[in-house]
RNA sequence: GGUCCCGUAGCUCAACCGGAUAGAGCAUCUGCCUUCUAAGCAGAGGGUUACAGGUUCGAGUCCUGUCGGGAUCGCCA
């Protein structure tokens, strides 16, 4: 199973295969200009300047190989070289209904047998969770089931912040406020920030919580046992936020949990001269030869003994090949962190953790969310949003849409709370992951939540209507099932969208092998227009002509397939009604 | 200062290996609810892709330079 270009390139590479040309420069792919053609193959013109012939010539020689083939309609060659193909709807009817037929929409289950570890979420320990674990959350987890629909077998870890100064920033308040009693999320969120900024102005402060993250990372009995107890805590406040968010983490590690590797792996680095002493510390140079920049050498031990989160994140490598073995390991982080990892992954290779890139380290950098001034992003008051602040007023605002709109009026309480939730979610979610990973971006909360144009809420506002058209015409659990339409007749009406249903192998790929969500946004919110565009374009359930009735509604079933299937990659749920 | 990223419509952003006439949304304007949900649809206007060169059949995309913005550059994460 593929997409309807694959298929095409197989075909076309076959005719260049003949002529004596690379196969690759048969790849065919959606034409740029749908009034000339539905498909376009360029690969003529590059064979024609490596071999140095005559672009057109080259084209009509792939035409004069592909003559008679079932699958064209019409194949002619344009401008400089370009052939355009149009297909034969049979052709098309065909491959939709294969495609129908398929749970997976004509992808392949490529990591089938293989493991990869996703690392994101990123929370700490005592602090409350706010925008800026958005990215990381949603771009994670929306990978993370990119990953598993195509097979994979993919592990989730939320590896929380539990483990640096900051932890001994906590104790060391704790003990000089002699505070004995139990610990509360409260009391964690009021005295971080005091400890945190006290030892920014005071050294001798800022000893005393080096000394204390120097005893909890020792494994002093006292210090354990306390900072145990507000990770439980931070834990509890940490899943309200991602239960909120629908996102999931098949493991809850942090990086404390890297500690039982660290020291092995330090003797190990030493024993092999990999790591050496600089000015106090313990350091893996990992500068190598074609470096147009100096690259720092990783710390792995500061100068009074303590571990920093470089150590930790090159021992998690240990740990989850031990564990998981996996082929890969996506690091769904700030953009801003890229040397960091690059560090870090420079160390593994050089210590021998990777060999034969296996498994591949794979960074994917998020860049920053930014406020409508361009600077990151904070409250009116200049803070920094919590999420949990974000989500509510995202839900605040669905619920309001909801007053305005009647249709919601006669529904029960529950059923519209649950769709204001939907509602919310989709569209924090769209306006986050519609962004390319790796740029920064505007977060503006009045365009994101006005539900209006290319915003989550359109998406399912669209899926809703299929659905409740579907529901009319008594097929309401097809929308669930196979397609089972056996004889597919296109028309000027239909034909756009079957060819676009047709495409999302192609876009799933790139998603997948760029690690790029908002490929699938741009593709299920292009879907959803054709399928609008559709809807008013003619009357469906008045139609009188029986074969066309079914097939649009085929259509409106497979098409209703399809986005619920790219809206759940991205995490996002559709409600009955709304 | 070194390195990297970015500069596309009034605003926010797309554009797959270099492809044809650079696409969406918002905002503006014109139509469309007495048949399937108007959170919608159809259409219009809006561009020297920062600037100057270069490479070639072809450049938003590649190369060089200039200007502007951002990130980062060993004991924080």
């Amino acid at each position: 199973m593929s997409s309807l270009s694959q298929n095409l390139s197989k075909i076309f590479g076959e005719a260049f295969t003949a002529l004596g040309l690379p196969a690759a420069l048969g790849a065919v792919r959606v034409s740029d200009r749908p009034d000339l053609a539905q498909f376009q193959c360029n690969g003529a013109m590059s064979a024609a300047k490596q071999a140095g012939k005559n672009p057109r010539a080259v084209a009509q020689d792939v035409l004069d190989a592909l003559e008679g083939h079932a699958a064209f309609s019409k194949l002619e060659i344009a401008g400089p070289g370009f052939i355009n193909i149009i297909l034969d709807d049979a052709y098309i009817a065909a491959h939709l209904q294969v495609l129908g037929a398929d749970e997976q929409f004509g992808v392949a289950p490529e990591g089938a047998g293989q493991k990869i570890v996703l690392d994101y979420g990123g929370p700490n320990i005592a602090k409350a969770m706010h925008v800026g674990h958005l990215r990381s959350s949603i771009i994670g987890d929306c990978l993370r089931r990119i990953y598993t629909f195509a097979g994979y077998d993919t592990i989730g870890d939320v590896h929380m912040g539990d483990w640096g100064t900051p932890m001994g920033m906590i104790l060391s308040e704790l003990t000089l406020m002699g505070h004995t009693g139990p610990v509360t999320m409260e009391l964690l969120a009021e005295i971080y920030p005091r400890a945190s900024a006290s030892c920014k102005e005071d050294e001798a402060r800022m000893a005393l919580a080096r000394a204390a993250t120097k005893a909890l990372q020792d494994g002093d009995p006292e210090a354990t046992a306390r900072w145990r107890e507000f990770i439980e805590v931070s834990i509890a406040g940490m899943k309200a936020n991602f239960d909120a968010l629908g996102v999931h983490f098949d493991e809850w590690k942090g990086e404390s949990d890297a500690h039982p590797f660290i020291e092995s792996m330090i003797t190990d680095y030493k024993a092999r001269a990999l790591a050496v002493e600089s000015d106090g510390a313990l350091v893996v140079n990992v500068a190598e030869p074609g470096d147009k920049k100096e690259i720092p050498p990783l710390i792995l031990l500061k100068s009074d003994g303590a571990v920093l989160y470089g150590t930790t994140d090159l021992a998690t490598i240990i740990d989850r090949i031990q564990a998981h073995n996996p082929v890969k390991i996506i690091y769904c982080v700030d953009q801003r962190q890229f040397l960091h990892f690059e560090q870090v992954f420079r160390a593994a290779r050089k210590g021998g953790m990777v060999r034969d890139g296996r498994p591949e380290l794979v960074f994917a950098g998020f860049g920053t969310m930014n406020g409508t001034d361009g600077k990151p992003f904070k409250t009116r008051a200049g803070g920094v949003m919590r999420l949990e602040d974000l989500i509510a007023m995202g839900l605040e605002k669905a619920r309001a849409r909801l007053e305005e709109a009647d249709i919601a009026a006669d529904l029960a309480p529950e059923e519209r709370e649950d769709i204001a939730q939907k509602v919310a979610i989709a569209a924090i979610k769209f306006a986050d992951l519609q962004n390319p990973r790796h740029s920064d971006y505007i977060f503006d909360l009045d365009r994101m939540i006005s539900f209006e144009g290319k915003t989550g809420p359109y998406l399912l506002y669209q899926a809703v209507r299929i659905k409740s058209l579907l529901r009319k015409a008594g097929l309401g659990d097809i929308a669930a099932a196979p397609l089972k339409q056996s004889i597919l007749i296109l028309d000027d009406v239909v034909r756009p969208l079957a060819l676009l249903l047709a495409e999302f192998p192609d876009h799933f790929q790139l998603a997948l092998e760029n690690f790029t969500p908002h490929v699938l946004c741009e593709y299920v919110y292009r879907l959803a227009q054709a399928f609008s565009s559709f809807y008013g374009s003619c009357h469906i359930l008045s139609e009188p002509d029986e074969a066309v009735r079914a097939v649009r509604l085929a259509l409106c079933a497979m098409t209703y397939r399809q986005i619920e299937a790219v809206m759940a990659l991205i995490g996002v749920q559709i409600p009955e009604r709304m």
